[in-house]
DNA sequence: CCATTTTTCTAATTGCTGTTAGATTACCGC
DNA sequence: GCGGTAATCTAACAGCAATTAGAAAAATGG
């Protein structure tokens, strides 16, 4: 009998042998992407962060195209995993609102930890090649709704006036969580603190009169 | 007797002829930056866009990184300066939380219409080479100590409460505008709607009990 | 119209980078 | 230790893209 589906089979026995370097590569591919850029993260530079050589990556990655799809599709993946398990979390019973703040607090960690691979996915979406993105892209919209559907629930509950449009207001508050990744400095305020400035600006100025 | 400064003297008589041409190709480096980073916007592609080939460029640019350069500097400098004058236009008694308002509208206005040097200016500031960096974060430096004071003000006015980060409040504003260039779809809401919707949210949001 | 200057093109040259095939080394069970 | 597999390296190839020098073409002024 075989055992599993299709998918399983992609990565065998989850070795953790080479499965362990496979997640070095893709860090360092994502430090790269982040600091240079879709174009200019070099294959070289990828490789010598890890003391390897570029040709080496081959063993783990059919092309350049494929690896970095692979960290788009890791970073967007962890962001999103993340955030459902931790709304599962929460008693059932959880107002809207406060899910909204627990949202805002959770994509703005994962960001601020697995910054790297996940703004790579969100800000290089539009360099990469279009069969990429396509993919890329999928994955963004199920995050999106997810953020959709927070967003009604609130505003059902009443935490959120009429008077504003959801989708504005779903883009003002990832972008304003996104850019935090370019400005980030762990000296000046950790990242609870953040997310508290900018959940309480953002549920205070969306409350109804 | 010589008429002017030495920076006036880097753009001769401002002739009209060549100086067209040279917006021209600003505009299209401006596009392939936006779309395909620092690294992937080719010379060859910013050419042929306004139906001129990769080596005539170098008769208007000493080379592709005075070009990108060049962008950079504009977009940040229209930005800079659309702000300034319309904050010089307002009366001097204008309450400095509608002074903000004001900055949220003409910054996310200018984001969308000369969006594509803007942005880059932004969003690619950490792809570029070190030099071409230095010189655009002084802009941004000073873009930035705009809006310092413009929060500073609003607080010494009593329209922030003290337990929130200006800083953190400044770049979340800022995140949150710069984003819209990547979402913004004319057909389904103005700029200035969308204006109004995030500067009420970030107004009220940040107001004392 | 002619001479001169401005602007653009053509056709190399050069260097870099993804990719590959085959050799080499490291690892692992026996 | 030994055989075999896994992982990495070496040394090429191929294509692309920035840059340049000099030839053409366009514009300009007289």
């Amino acid at each position: 009998m075989v055992s599993s589906s299709a998918l399983a089979a992609v990565e065998p026995p989850p070795d953790g042998k080479a499965e362990a370097t496979r997640a070095r590569i893709l860090d360092a591919a994502a430090r790269a992407l982040r600091a240079r850029g879709y174009a200019g993260a070099r294959l070289a530079d990828i490789a010598s962060e890890i003391g390897m050589k570029a040709g080496s990556l081959y063993y783990h990655f059919d092309s350049r195209e494929a690896l970095v799809e692979a960290v788009m599709a890791r970073g967007l993946d962890y962001v999103h995993t993340t955030l459902e398990r931790r709304l599962a979390s929460l008693p059932a019973d959880t107002p809207p609102p406060v899910r909204l703040e627990q949202a805002i607090e959770t994509h703005l960690v994962g960001m601020l930890t697995q910054g790297d691979a996940a703004s790579a996915s969100i800000k290089l979406i539009w360099q990469v090649p279009p069969d990429v993105r396509a993919r890329v892209l999928a994955g963004h919209r199920a995050y999106g709704a997810l953020w959709k559907k927070l967003l009604r629930d609130a505003r059902r509950a009443g935490a959120i006036r009429d008077d504003v449009d959801l989708s504005v207001v779903r883009m003002a508050i990832l972008g304003a969580l996104n850019w935090a990744v370019d400005w980030y400095r762990p000296e000046r305020a950790s990242p609870a603190a953040i997310a508290r400035d900018i959940s309480s600006m953002v549920l205070r100025g969306l409350e109804a009169e």
